[in-house]
RNA sequence: GUGCCUAUAGCUCAAUUGGCAGAGCACUCGGUUGUGGUCCGAGCGGUUACCGGUUCAAGCCCGGUUAGGCACCCCA
């Protein structure tokens, strides 16, 4: 190793390596195909975005917004933004494309990196990936029913089994303005008992409060006035809706009406997903001599794994007509933290090699490299090891890679045109043609 | 942004409490002509995260920085 300083990666940002790779495939072909069944279809956005994009959907009073996101000047003077999240920009990429002029329903997946500044732990990161979906231009409750579903299916078809679905209706701009200031009145009249940061959140942030997980202000939220009771007609039977066809599924929902979301974008509909919380007594109870166990830790459980709901103003007030939306979003980190800690298996890789090709000499090299590539073309992956002279330090590749045949291909081989053909379980060797080699190979490995 | 904990070889960890920097795994190469796994041997690998302080002497004590973990805030 170099004397030089090893440069770091920027902190809260992680390389993929390949050890974990597998498990990202996974996922990703898991969801691409379950999304183009239901009518997907996929869009990349920039990461880079106009800061006001972000300010003016997400919300400026909304923490993702006032202290998490990158926001740089180019040297032209633009502010720009690393994404925290890609519903505002699929919004964007629909208006300034003129989707809305598309048969609709329009519904769009997408898988990408975004960033958030904020203090890096377990399942959070400052580059972190997300998919999701967006569906334009649907406002019945069937459409938040679907994606919901889909959300479902996905997990489940991963393996997950303790999921929990919350979910909750946050009204519109009808009735949510009287229910906000319903429930500023009730908690305001109660100001004294509320913990000190609730006090706050009082003047900033209301809703926020339904966050605090202090005994306290638990307590007063029994009598706190709910969304549900202030919702109006149309919302209400939207949501009744929704419910219905949750029921009809069999999705295990979970009414709470102090779900919340951090994003002001959302009306109506709001969920999340997570997986169930696994009591701390359970953790404590750990025999202390189970090293092995001791060692993984269950940083996943209760963490969000998709949330979403429905944002009917948002295309409005980006500019575009009143067009109705609804969508969600996945952390693809904390999937891959959550199948780990769950042992959820996944198919193994189909790239490993099939055989081995083994050289001596640089005549046989040069052989071994042509039929590398016949072998390739014929379907078949070979490991090689061309840099390693010796027999038996590429055999013990060989094993490595757990191949069932090693080609060796000596000096006297590569002139008679013959080739060593070794079983390697058993170890028994024959001599065959280079002529009819491809052959030969494919009837062994299909036996 | 706040609080607590941590940092020794690529990985998992030792170092008799301040006295020569170590092991296992992994990796590379050997163990008599051109044959893997088991076994045996050797090699590679470290300015003990970084900067400073105390001391005859610091991996160990003290201060700072950076990074990681956890919790809060919040969130995917």
């Amino acid at each position: 190793m170099s004397k030089q300083k090893i440069i770091q990666s920027v902190k809260g940002m992680h390389d993929i390596l390949p050890p974990d790779q597998p498990h990202w495939k996974h996922i990703y072909k898991k969801v691409s195909g379950l999304f183009e069944d239901y009518g997907y279809e996929k869009i990349d956005t920039p990461i880079l975005e106009p800061a006001d994009l972000f300010l003016r959907s997400i919300g400026e009073a909304t923490d993702i917004v006032e202290k998490e996101m990158y926001t740089f000047k180019t040297r032209g003077g633009d502010e720009l933004a690393l994404r925290p999240e890609n519903t505002a920009s699929v919004v964007r990429a629909y208006l300034e494309n003129g989707m809305n002029v598309w048969p609709h329903p329009v519904k769009l997946w997408y898988w990408g990196p975004m960033f958030r500044h904020d203090q890096p732990q377990a399942g959070r990161y400052r580059q972190f990936h997300q998919f999701g979906v967006e569906a334009f231009g649907d406002e019945s409750s069937a459409a938040d029913a679907e994606v919901i579903y889909m959300a479902l299916l996905f997990l489940e078809g991963l393996g997950f089994k303790n999921l929990v679905l919350k979910i909750n209706s946050i009204g519109d701009a009808n009735c949510r303005p009287q229910f906000i200031k319903a429930f500023k009145d009730f908690f305001k009249s109660r100001n004294k008992k509320l913990c000190a940061q609730c006090k706050l959140r009082l003047k900033t942030n209301v809703l926020r409060i339904l966050d605090c997980k202090e005994i306290i202000c638990r307590e007063i939220f029994k009598e706190a006035p709910q969304f549900l009771d202030f919702l109006d007609e149309n919302c209400r039977d939207h949501f009744k809706k929704v419910i219905e066809f949750l029921d009809e599924i069999k999705a295990p929902y979970m009414l709470d009406p102090y779900l919340v979301r951090g994003l002001d974008y959302y009306t109506n509909t709001v969920f999340e997903i997570a997986l169930e919380e696994t009591p701390p007594l359970a953790v404590a109870e750990e025999k202390p001599d189970d090293k092995e166990k001791s060692k993984e830790q269950p940083v996943s459980t209760g963490l969000t794994l998709v949330a979403g709901g429905r944002y009917n103003k948002l295309v409005n007030l980006l500019g575009g007509p009143v067009t109705p939306a609804v969508g969600w979003a996945a952390g693809v980190e904390r999937l891959v933290a959550a199948m780990k800690n769950f042992n959820l298996r996944i198919p193994e890789s189909k790239s490993q090699p099939k055989i081995f090709l083994a050289q001596l000499g640089d005549f046989a090299k040069r052989k071994s490299l042509v039929l590398f590539e016949e072998f390739r073309r014929n379907g078949i992956k070979a490991g090689t090891s061309l840099g390693r002279d010796s027999i038996k330090a590429q055999l013990r590749i060989a094993n490595r890679l757990n191949v069932k045949f090693t080609l060796i291909i000596g000096h006297k081989e590569a002139i008679d045109k013959t080739v060593i053909l070794r079983e390697m379980d058993s170890g028994i060797q024959e001599v065959i043609p280079m002529e009819g080699i491809i052959e030969a190979v494919k009837k062994r490995l299909k036996s």
